[in-house]
DNA sequence: TCAATCTTGATGCAACTGCATCTTGTTGGT
DNA sequence: ACCAACAAGATGCAGTTGCATCAAGATTGA
């Protein structure tokens, strides 16, 4: 049916369908590991890891939403759960009266090591050891363009 | 912190970070512009293209569901939408009693028609330009390994 | 043949997401 | 100083997803 390529080789379509599909069943093998260890998902890994980083200051909203491609009511809630589940602190922001400072606590700390063990060891059986040195470097090439 | 990183090199975690948050900016993009279109989400046209394929048996829907990578109740769901939308139809399958058949109608293919001008465009504009057909290729190698 | 088990598909419920919109506060032009 | 435009963050609502479970039919094995 969409025999209309017009400019687009099967090469090319098959290539996007593979990155569209693989990349999200890698994705949720991995969830699926943090899950059945009773762990959070990964965006609260990579919201703490992103505070993490940024410490002491720690990070607006927004910032940390441009970080993390997420959209701003999906921040406003994520920073929320992480908030109330006690991993990171929200300070008000002296600089602009609506604004908010987040940081991680030791809590959100000790989150980032109990999740890191078994994150690693997903990402090394699920991508890692699929691919050599060589492959990952031409993968992380190629993904870098797309961006 | 995740610095018991064992066997994964940074460059191993830079790459699988690039896969995820990549892969999925470049999707949204993608649904984005069938959204501005009006038109519905990238699994509707998944199905349908493999109903498509599928022409005339059909597909049941736990066969749709390996095709897809989805979820059982996910595919459950989706075919509702599809169905009550008008773009299936489903019969009832005759070698298993519990089981039906899932065959693209008319209208289903009409609206993959009016999907793939602007499907196309969007994986022209987000996807196939910022490649070149070596790249493409290259990608497309890396990504089947990880299935 | 008949119970135990497995497979197919649906569904109630809670959590999450997308969208539109709101509030509060900042900024820039006059 | 003031008002219009803009930016940061929150939230009500509808739609979607995940999870657990269910019902109904198929399969297996004694």
């Amino acid at each position: 049916m969409p025999n209309e390529k017009r400019d687009l080789s099967d090469e090319t379509v098959t290539a996007w369908a593979r990155l569209v599909r693989i990349s999200q069943a890698v994705l949720s093998k991995v969830e699926a590991d943090l899950k059945a260890a009773d762990l959070p998902p990964l965006s609260w890994y990579d919201a703490l890891l992103e505070l993490e980083r940024a410490r002491p200051d720690g990070l607006r909203p927004y910032q940390l939403q441009e970080r993390m491609l997420l959209a701003q009511y999906n921040m406003s809630r994520l920073t929320d759960r992480l908030a109330k589940a006690g991993y990171i602190e929200r300070e008000d922001c002296s600089d602009d009266g609506r604004g908010q400072i987040l940081k991680i606590d030791s809590a959100g700390r000790g989150l980032l090591q109990r999740m890191w063990p078994v994150y690693r060891k997903a990402i090394a059986a699920h991508f890692a050891e699929k691919l050599d040195t060589g492959e990952t470097a031409a993968l992380s090439r190629m993904l870098i363009k797309l961006r």
